[in-house]
RNA sequence: UACCCGGUGGUGUAAUCGGCAGCACAGAAGGUUUUGGUCCUUCUAGUUCAGGUUCGAGUCCUGGCCGGGUAACCA
């Protein structure tokens, strides 16, 4: 019998269905119709190409969510294969960086493969190519194939050597190949069509010769294939059925295609896909270098980089970054996201899972005058209030104290629920403070806070039921840990990164250390990598710099700060 | 300006066959709160323009405008 408060069957799996269509991008749409059509046998085969000549970053952490995440939900795999076919930029040391920081995103693969592997197979269709009149070598340098290529607005002219025979290609390819043809003498050319409008179908370069070594061919090639020529075959043979790649490359597809067209082998579809932009940070391989190389950053994983080890020094988790790529979607229109919904997922992905700590950054000494004297209180403080399984500890309390400076205003504006001279305040977990007076230094900096304390109010209540509104955190001067705390803001002042602008102005307050940090006891034995939420401040992470002697945290990111904001706007 | 892409709130991203422009972040206001955190509520704000087809256009067509990519023996 029909119950008119629930929707009938009919309509309940029209919303299912619905729900289930939900927010298809445009490749999750494409591939779920090939697999619906059975193309390629329903089969979804992805890969990502890194080139080992870099370390990842933000930019290529969305290529690996993508490429990784759309094998697994259609049921397929996803091969990592380097794009090693140019020995003169790549080393094994970017080999291990990039499988190192792809795992600890999240994503594992079967063996890793290398373009490098197909330089066989590579060489025996050039030889197709040449035999079926489809590609020819040529002896003009550099410069002039360069001029002879034409322009945007200008057709090319034919080389005079594009019509050699098949057999004298034959011959001098297997020169180029052998070594017996000195550098930059002669490339291996498509033969396609000089007067194409897309000058990359204008008769591109299929191999170069370079005398040196590949660091895992060693001295076996003397010639290399480029991108072009290697790219499309290595998805082939490796039976990739969709080819996902970025932006840039759509001018590449024609040439993708009639390679694999005219070898007659198994036909990859190629899907561009716009790269990710960030703002107030550098997304380009070659400027993250250029920074490190000058000197301007401590090395790849200096916590401002936006490269997986930088982010990953820096306190970042795999799922926040992994969230951030999910949320950002994927469209065929390049467009730049904004810093704050990276911060967003970060601040999203640690709030349930670490815990709190007292932390004061730049202490101001607080006296409580009528404490008594010797008396240690132990007080107790809630780990985690997002989570009750997180337990409890206890905080040593007594009459000298460390506030933060940031909390005390001689002055308090409006709205200020923080220390001011008469201000009465709770401190965390503690008792209610007031101010009654305060000790200068020679040139009136305030130096000493000495207050009063409420016996009544132990835990932060009053038995009265009289309210504070504004709760602060401290530190017992006794009991602090010493730390140093190296404070992160966004990487370049301006937002958008400058097209060809090779020196981007850096955000000379990218790095603040600060020394003589004074944390609560429990932090003395945090290692390397633990991360907690110092209250009121933000998110930090134990840095690889510390050690027994000296403690040091870095800022992963800060809370929102929603007095900055009241302030700002009284200003 | 030769070819190729592409234009949905401030930033991104959805919208089945052409059928109520939704979501997130950011911003604003309020509520809860022993973190000015979290959480909750509400609000602000959008289809690049001009025509055309249609009962009906973000979606299709034409043109304009704007933005991006492409002239390595890089990837």
């Amino acid at each position: 019998m029909p119950d008119a408060d629930f929707p009938s069957s009919e309509e309940t799996s029209e919303e299912n269905e619905g729900e289930e269509a939900v927010r298809r991008d445009f490749l999750r749409t494409i591939i779920a119709a090939d697999v619906a059509n059975q193309k390629n046998g329903g089969r979804v085969q992805t890969r990502f190409p890194p080139e080992p000549n870099g370390y990842p970053h933000i930019g290529h952490a969305k290529a690996i969510c993508i490429n990784f995440e759309i094998a697994r939900e259609f049921g397929g795999k996803c091969n990592l294969r380097f794009d090693d076919t140019n020995p003169e930029a790549e080393d094994v040391e970017y080999v291990d960086a990039i499988e190192e920081d792809i795992r600890w995103l999240g994503y594992d693969w079967g063996d890793t493969l290398f373009a490098s592997d197909y330089f066989g197979q590579l060489y025996e269709w050039a030889q197709q190519l040449v035999r079926q009149g489809d590609a020819y070598v040529d002896d003009q340098s550099i410069d002039e194939i360069r001029a002879g290529r034409g322009s945007r607005t200008e057709p090319g002219v034919d080389s005079p050597f594009r019509n050699r025979s098949v057999d004298e290609n034959l011959g001098l390819l297997e020169k180029m190949r052998q070594g017996d043809l000195p550098e930059g003498s002669a490339v291996l050319r498509a033969k396609i069509d000089m007067k194409h409008d897309n000058l990359g179908m204008r008769d591109p370069v299929m191999y170069r010769i370079r005398h040196v070594a590949h660091h895992r061919t060693g001295d076996v090639w003397k010639i290399y294939a480029t991108y072009d020529w290697a790219h499309g075959q290595s998805d082939s043979i490796e039976s990739i059925t969709h080819s996902l790649c970025s932006l840039e490359f759509v001018n590449h597809r024609p040439l993708y295609d009639w390679f694999l067209d005219k070898l007659g082998v198994h036909h990859p579809q190629q899907i561009e896909f716009a790269r990710l932009n960030v703002t107030n940070t550098v997304t380009s391989k070659r400027k993250l270098r250029k920074l490190v190389d000058d000197g301007l950053l401590a090395g790849w994983d200096d916590p401002r980089m936006p490269t997986l080890r930088g982010m990953r020094r820096r306190g970042y988790r795999p799922e926040a970054i992994r969230e951030f790529c999910r949320i950002v979607g994927v469209a065929t229109v390049n467009s730049e996201h904004e810093m704050a919904l990276l911060e967003h997922t970060v601040r999203e992905d640690l709030n349930p899972v670490v815990e709190r700590r007292l932390a004061v950054l730049r202490p101001l000494e607080l006296i409580i005058t009528n404490w008594p004297e010797g008396q240690v209180d132990q007080l107790e403080a809630v780990n985690n209030p997002e989570d009750p399984d997180a337990g409890k500890r206890t905080i040593p309390f007594a009459g000298r104290l460390f506030v933060e400076q940031d909390d005390f205003r001689e002055e308090a504006p409006k709205k200020w629920f923080r220390l001011a001279p008469g201000r009465e305040v709770r401190l965390r977990w503690g008792y209610f403070v007031t101010v009654d007076d305060l000790v200068k230094d020679d040139v009136g900096n305030v130096v000493q806070l000495r207050c009063t304390y409420d016996p009544e109010t132990r835990g932060g209540q009053s038995p009265d039921g009289r309210r504070v509104k504004g709760t602060i955190h401290w530190v017992s001067t006794d009991h602090a840990v010493d730390a140093e705390v190296r404070l992160y803001d966004k990487l370049l002042l301006d937002a958008d990164e400058q097209a060809g602008d090779d020196k981007p102005a850096l955000n000379p307050a990218s790095l603040e250390v600060l020394t003589g940090c004074k944390l609560e006891p429990d932090l003395a034995t945090a290692s390397a990598g633990d991360r907690f939420q110092f209250e009121r401040s933000g998110y930090y992470c134990v840095d690889l710099d510390s050690s027994s002697d000296g403690l040091v945290f870095n800022r992963t990111v800060s809370l929102r700060d929603s007095w900055a904001k009241i302030e700002k706007k009284g200003k």
